[in-house]
DNA sequence: CTACATTTGTAGCGATCGCTACAGAGTTGT
DNA sequence: ACAACTCTGTAGCGATCGCTACAAATGTAG
């Protein structure tokens, strides 16, 4: 594996873990093995190494739903307890969290937020109506699960959508 | 009105405009026409700062939502259309943003970030259920609310929830 | 008026920021 | 072997960061 496929690994890991907004060059240089002065080089900016990193986060997320669930329709109900599982989990925190920021940058112009953000939530929303039975529902679920996130996040007891 | 008054009301200008990641003291003292050492004069410490802008917005978005709508119990499609008209207008962009951004520190363990944003929601909670003829259902209409807001946010176009 | 406490301006501390100039080291093509 | 190109370490630039020491100004109480 080429040394910038393993720096945008372990970029996208340090991304995951401090949020888009705490990023510095030098630490999460530190954190990949490499110097501030190769991340410049390889992804020319600061702003080129986090948009490497959400690439990399986004393209994971993708793979992660290809290979969590075949398309093959279900009830909504179904589909929701899948995601239920995942979003309950401790370890897709960092995933909320990133999508929090990303929306949050997208409100106030960001484009790279935009772009990567709108194509996540896309084929997000493609993956739910590739797997439900009434497919035009998608993005009312998609909205369900992201809303529940948010005020799950904030501490407060939600209970999980069930369609 | 106070001095110290003044600012806070300035402060939470100006993290609305520009997000809470953000703030720093210079440019935000400039903003409220003071000092960057008066600021931490007056609140402590960048920290103090900022929650003192937080919990601003978070008292006004209270208020506002007292005074746009008397507590009186209406179907849930009814209040709705008079949430679409809140959220889809651009003045509504930044609050979602900062609420976001809330969400997002809330998720990596920021404590502040958690008192403030949870008791936000919990008001609005609160407020949705004293208007709704469901009570009931208040949590599933704001999740849906919010989760509407971030999927706008990033650009999808979604269909605001009706009940 | 005097003694004290509260409020403010000036200046600057040490740290970190994104980024770059420069010089070598390593690799490749001829 | 030589030149050209890619890659990387060292050092440091100017800017900004949160914060503080110090002292002057301003208000308040005796």
């Amino acid at each position: 594996m080429s040394e910038k496929r393993k720096y945008t690994d372990a970029l996208a890991d340090y991304v995951l873990m401090h949020g888009i907004a705490a990023v510095s060059l030098r630490p999460m240089a530190k954190a990949a093995g490499t110097s501030d002065r190769m991340l410049v080089y390889h992804y020319g900016s600061k702003a080129g190494v986090i948009e490497a990193a959400l690439q990399e986060i986004a393209t994971r997320n993708m793979t992660a739903l290809e290979a969590a669930l075949p398309p093959n329709p279900l009830p909504a109900s179904q589909l929701l307890s899948v995601l239920e599982a995942v979003a309950r989990s401790k370890a897709f925190d960092p995933v909320y969290a990133v999508f929090f920021e990303l929306s949050a940058m997208a409100l106030r112009g960001d484009e790279t937020a935009k772009t990567i953000g709108h194509s996540v939530a896309s084929h997000f929303r493609d993956w739910i109506a590739a797997r439900i039975t009434e497919p035009e529902r998608a993005v009312e679920l998609l909205a369900a699960v992201e809303g529940w996130g948010m005020l799950n996040g904030l501490g407060l007891d939600v209970p999980f959508p069930t369609g």
